[in-house]
DNA sequence: TATGAATGAGCTTTCATTCAT
DNA sequence: CATGAATGAAAGCTCATTCAT
């Protein structure tokens, strides 16, 4: 019974893996309102009666949705040894390479902010998704500032801050400008890197 | 005949006003989808079928009150003799005060980020948008170059790619955080002049 | 005043045949329920709210329009001395010029089929086109046995009720063959002469 | 889960029977445009929404009705031997016994033959019924001229062509005159057997 | 566990009718 | 007489959710 349990435990996992993974695709190309449970049962493969065995109700799987594409924390802090490392460690903040269970899709990033204006608990998931960001931006800043990359004196507060908003600035121009690829991402910090503090270039 | 037919234009730019006015509110704060047109019609004080007569259909209604958001351009040219002039122009483009016939409320504009990624007419009404906050960044900052605000040899276009993704990032951060106030988001933008290639300081 | 009393009266008189004109084409092309109130007033050229000078309501314009359809008596009784004056005459009845103020067009007279067996006052009218229909085959056939084109001895009263049963067919065979003109009428007709009881032929 | 489909199979034709019994009923009474969607439902004894599972709009059950009403040929074929056999067959082309799935009640083949004038579909659909009619009524034609009832001379086309436009008038006639009968139908057709090319009488 | 039939509230939209001007 | 703005009651249709199997 235990065992059959845990199989069990197993299955459940997967299963909502795949109705999450079905709901964030669903969700990207419709928006949290305009994609139905219909729509999601089907993209998942599963009866749409199916879903509440795993999900209370469509708010629910958008509360998961929502709470899985905060960025992981724990690879962040791989050594940041070259204004490159910087660059590259940055772009994977939202590119979805540093997503925890699920790439955070900049569109459906978007349908988020804009969720989170009005949905409570979507905003409350909202500040854990900046913490996160933040955390993690602290993480790469410093490790930057430890191998010299960043100069010592700069401020790394205000610098983590200030990069918040160029990343959420990012999220926004890479899901509107439909062939925005990393390279012109990278056009764009370049500029930054280009006009600041760096003690090595 | 005529005296009443002018009269009518009048009344019925008031009610378009007064529609997209409700609209707007409701929009900002349910979003395209979640807002009914009869909590339109209820916050615009008249019945939903009335609504019909000046609008053909919801859409359009989308359509009016994201055009209208459109940043104007007309102001834009204010001579920017130092650096407080320069962060102030910038902020007027977010904060509504630099809009056409109304104020580009930030959570409407994640509203339309949103939406831009699935609604076509959106999309394209949302290219308009960069447009104009392009050419205004433009104007902007080439009249801070002219009065030396900016070094001469600042590459302009850069900067100003640059500076529309922070805007959008500000955007974002802006309608994110409730008690945002300009006072804070000049404190973002601070860091911006603080390290870069501004000629006067 | 009394002159400006009968103006009114004539005016009164071409409005509403105006409103009756639009009503009856716009019936024709999208059935009574389909038609607008617009509909009819932009065909007709005046507001809609004007109409309801003239008629009480949608269902009086459908009755009126149903009521001026009926066959007009007056010139049935025509000397039919030849077949060719009998079919013409019977043609007559179908194709509209036998009508009183407007042409009984067929595909408005099947909306006034199917309306009949739902429309009880819409009924009673049908009722007496149904009358008025029979009073002229009567006369036709009447003229068309003095003049010796039918036989004495043919019993123009069962005669009668099958030409009236004939007569609803082409008018539906007219309003479904698009391009069923007179001609076509005329052969269907010549099969039922060929096959008679006509004394002269 | 065969079993299961089989089963739902079986239900799913009843239920799709049960709604299009309940929308043929409805039509006739209130016409296409005039029975709503709830009408339907309640009189099917299911809701709303649930009919869509079933039809994909309004039109969808239109057509099906439409499609259903028309005349079955399987059963037209049989022999033609006397003058009684040749009218009941005439008549079974109209009073719905020789309709497939469903009768073809009269008032709601005027409904069709209204409808058919303005909605392309159902106008082809109506093209497929008068093909139907032709078909049925060339082969009660040739059986009965194989039997000597119709004479070997006579113009099998013209007669059917006739006879179309006959059972057109009658259809018009038995829905309009409320207790019209066989027995009255009957003199009708007799006065055309009466006055005729029959070989045998 | 798994299905999908079934519900009913709510959506956008249309339209006959009224009425202030 | 004449307008068309204004209303509100449906209309067709969608969809989150429930439940018998």
């Amino acid at each position: 019974m235990k065992g059959r349990g845990r199989h069990n435990a197993v299955v459940a996992a997967a299963r909502r893996k795949q109705i999450l993974d079905a709901a964030s695709e669903c969700f990207r190309r419709k928006g949290f309102r305009g994609a139905s449970m219909m729509d999601i049962s089907e993209s998942a493969g599963l009866s749409t009666g199916h879903i509440y065995h795993y999900f209370e109700n469509k708010e629910a799987i958008v509360e998961a949705v929502v709470d899985r594409g905060r960025p992981d924390l724990t690879d962040a802090a791989g050594a940041i040894s070259s204004h490159s490392d910087l660059i590259e460690a940055l772009l994977r903040s939202i590119d979805g390479k540093g997503g925890r269970d699920a790439p955070a899709v900049p569109a459906l990033v978007l349908e988020v902010f804009a969720e989170a204006s009005r949905n409570s608990l979507v905003a409350r998931l909202f500040e854990a998704y900046e913490r996160s960001l933040e955390k993690r931006l602290e993480g790469v800043l410093k490790s930057a500032q430890a191998s010299g990359v960043i100069d010592q004196s700069a401020d790394v507060d205000r610098l983590g801050r200030f990069l918040k908003v160029v990343l959420y600035g990012l999220i926004v121009h890479t899901a509107m400008v439909p062939g925005l690829g990393p390279a012109e991402l990278r056009h764009v910090l370049d500029f930054f890197s280009d006009n600041t503090f760096w003690s090595s270039r």
